[in-house]
DNA sequence: CGGCCAACATACCACCGGTATGGCCGCGCA
DNA sequence: TGCGCGGCCATACCGGTGGTATGTTGGCCG
C-alpha cells in the first residue's frame, strides 16, 4: 500500500520537474531562477532542495523528462514489425519532428552540453536518442541494406547532421517546407550509400 | 598621427578580450566572472564596463576574435589556386584542425548559441565559417564537381556534423586516430556525391 | 597652462544559488 | 488512541556576481 506522504511528495517532484521543464524551455538555464521555479510549483526553495542537490541536478531531471519522452516514441517506431529500411525512415521522421518541440530542443540539444558538461552529455545520449540512431544502423547493415561502414563514426555524423538540421527547421519561417526539403536531402544521402540489389 | 589615448585604449580592450577569450575557454561564460577577467587584464571592473555594455558583449567580442583567426586560415585556403576539388578537401582538414582548438571549440561551437541565441550565431556563422562551407559547396557546383543539390540544406547538414564530428575528436582518447577516421567518412561520403566523369 | 573629456577606479545595489535552521504532519508503534 | 519520530517543506540568511552611479586622473587642445 503505497503511502499518503509518498503520493505528496512525488507530486511535488514532478511539479517541480514540469516547472523547470516549462522554465528552462522559455528563458533558458541562466535565465531562470530557482524562487521562479519553486514558485510555479506552488513550493518554496526549500521543496526543491530537499528534492534535488542543486540547480544543475534539477536541470538533468528535466533532461532526463524530455529525453524519455522522445526515446519512448522512437523505440516504439524502430520496434515495429516494419522491414528494416522502412523503419528506418519513419524513425528519421518521426526524430526531427521531436526536434521541433521547444522543450527538446533547447533543453536537450542546445543547453544540455553547456550545463550538463559535454562528456556527460554524450554519455546520456548513448543511452536516448543517439543510441537509437547508432542501433538502427546497425541492424541496416546486418539487414544487408547498406554497406559495411564505421558504425560509430556515421552514427555521430549524421546525429549532428539531424540535430543542426532540426534547428535549422525549427527556426525557420516555412517549417514544413525547409522540414521536407530536409528530409529529402537525409534520404537522399541514405539512398546513396544504400547498397543496390543486384 | 594616432594618439597616445588610443594607443592605450586599444591595449586594455585587447587585453580584456584576450583575458575573456582565456578564461571563457577554461571555465566557460557562466563559471567566470566580470572580475576575474578585470583582474587578469590588470584592470577593474569599470575599465570593462566602459569598453562593453555588458558581459554578453564582452563574449561576442571574444567570440568575434576566435571566429576571425579560424576564418583567416580557411579563406587564405580556400582562396588558393589549387582545383576546386582539392582547395576543398584541404579547407575540410584545415576546418577539422581549427575545431580541436579549446577556445574556437568551446567559445564558437557551444557556448555561443545558447549564450547569444542561436538566431545571432547563425548570423555570424553566416559571415564566418559556415559560409565558407557554403560558398565552397557553390564553387564545387559551379565547376561542375558535384551534381546540382539543394546548396543551403547541404551546406547546413555538413556543417552541423562536421561541428558533432569535430567535438568527437576533441574529446577523444586518441584524437589523431578519431580525426582520421571522420576525415575519411566526410571524404567517402563526398566521394559518393562527386559527380564522376563519364 | 588650464580646463575638459575620455579612460578608467571605487562604492554600492539587487538578485540569485546555496545553506542552516525551525516547524508541521502523516505514520508507525506501544 | 495517544505520541514521538522523521520525512517534507518553509523561513532566514550569506557570499558572490552582474550591473550602475559616481568619483578621479592624466593625456590632448585651444
Amino acid at each position: 500500500m503505497r503511502s499518503r506522504r509518498e503520493d505528496y511528495s512525488e507530486s511535488t517532484r514532478s511539479a517541480l520537474v514540469d516547472s523547470a521543464v516549462k522554465l528552462f524551455t522559455k528563458r533558458g538555464y541562466t535565465g531562470t531562477s530557482l524562487d521562479e521555479i519553486a514558485r510555479r510549483a506552488r513550493v518554496t526553495k526549500g521543496a526543491l532542495y530537499h528534492h534535488f542537490s542543486g540547480k544543475q541536478a534539477l536541470f538533468e531531471a528535466a533532461f532526463d523528462a524530455v529525453e524519455s519522452q522522445v526515446h519512448g516514441k522512437l523505440d516504439k517506431i524502430l520496434r515495429g514489425d516494419e522491414p528494416p529500411w522502412e523503419r528506418a525512415l519513419r524513425g528519421l521522421r518521426e526524430f526531427i519532428a521531436s526536434c521541433l518541440d521547444p522543450a527538446y530542443q533547447r533543453i536537450a540539444i542546445h543547453e544540455a552540453p553547456v550545463v550538463m558538461g559535454w562528456q556527460r552529455w554524450r554519455e546520456a545520449e548513448d543511452r536516448y536518442s543517439f543510441g537509437l540512431i547508432r542501433s538502427s544502423l546497425e541492424d541496416l547493415i546486418a539487414a544487408g541494406e547498406i554497406d559495411h561502414v564505421n558504425v560509430e563514426i556515421t552514427a555521430r555524423l549524421l546525429f549532428g547532421a539531424l540535430l543542426s538540421a532540426a534547428t535549422e527547421i525549427a527556426n525557420s519561417a516555412e517549417p514544413e517546407k525547409v522540414g521536407s526539403q530536409i528530409e529529402d536531402g537525409i534520404v537522399h544521402l541514405l539512398h546513396l550509400v544504400r547498397r543496390r540489389p543486384e
